[in-house]
DNA sequence: TATAAAAGCTCTAGTAACTATAGCTTCAAG
DNA sequence: CTTGAAGCTATAGTTACTAGAGCTTTTATA
């Protein structure tokens, strides 16, 4: 049976060191093993744990989610509905952002397009960003 | 002469109360006036200088573009090059994470059709978050 | 086997950009 | 003149890490 050192479960999982010990910390990922000398290692299955977080992370999940899913996770009778709302959530909240994010380019986009390269007093974008109203689309809430 | 409480000038601005200390205590904006009471009052000016973090906000830029473009704001003799590459430097990151977002969307879409409805045992939200291999783009860097 | 480098350990603080709270003071309206 | 809204400061909390100091343990090589 495989085990790894930190270091190991850091490189098979695609997190950092640093990550793996946070994860720890806040719950998310139990204490593991301890060898003599006080370092951690861990089985295949904690280091398939990591890496479950890690895709989750890449794919947007927050923690949060993350945790509610690891928790439905070790309860296999249980109906999977809840884990496909989380996943629908994410895919609304990601619509959402793309469609803010169109909106901003195609602003900025414009914005630099009529910048001719000259002073800072004639300056387009500068204009731009100083006088909302000059902007097609209203945005008035925010993005991140 | 008009003049703006706090409260005024965040109503004016669109930005909160506490924001606008906030950007106060980093330096974005300078210390304005007060009363004898010790209370903030803003000049229009100020409020639109506010305004125009709140914009700029709202497009994407990090406080440090705003920082910068502020700065050159405030010599109207010099070229506007460089408020020009930071609006680019702009679209071309919101470019890239619109495509991540994009194909974040296709994974989880994919993942939500497989879902049944049935057990958790066998829930493919949590196959494929489970197991990277599973899905169709390899997304080995961060997202946020 | 000795030693040195690499990796690990804990604890603390820093990051971005706010947001919220507590406990107080000042202002404006009736 | 009183009361309630708004303002004040200072501090801590948020999310998801990241970085550093100052140690100890492990591992690789001579």
């Amino acid at each position: 049976m495989t085990t790894y050192s930190i270091g190991k479960a850091a490189k098979a999982s695609g997190c950092k060191v640093q990550t793996i010990r946070y994860y720890e910390q806040i719950g998310l990922v139990p204490e593991p093993f301890r060898t003599e000398g006080n370092q951690r290692y861990y089985r295949q299955e904690e280091v398939d744990r990591i890496g479950f977080i890690r895709h989750a992370r890449a794919l947007g999940f927050s923690l949060a989610s993350i945790k509610e899913i690891l928790t439905l996770a070790d309860m296999p009778d249980h109906s999977c509905e809840e884990a496909d709302a989380i996943a629908k959530a994410q895919i609304a909240s990601i619509e959402q952002r793309m469609a803010q994010l169109a909106a901003l380019k195609m602003e900025l986009t414009r914005m630099v397009e009529h910048c001719g390269g000259g002073k800072v007093a004639n300056c387009r974008v500068i204009q731009v960003l100083a006088d909302h109203r000059l902007c097609a689309d209203q945005h008035h809430d925010r993005v991140d």
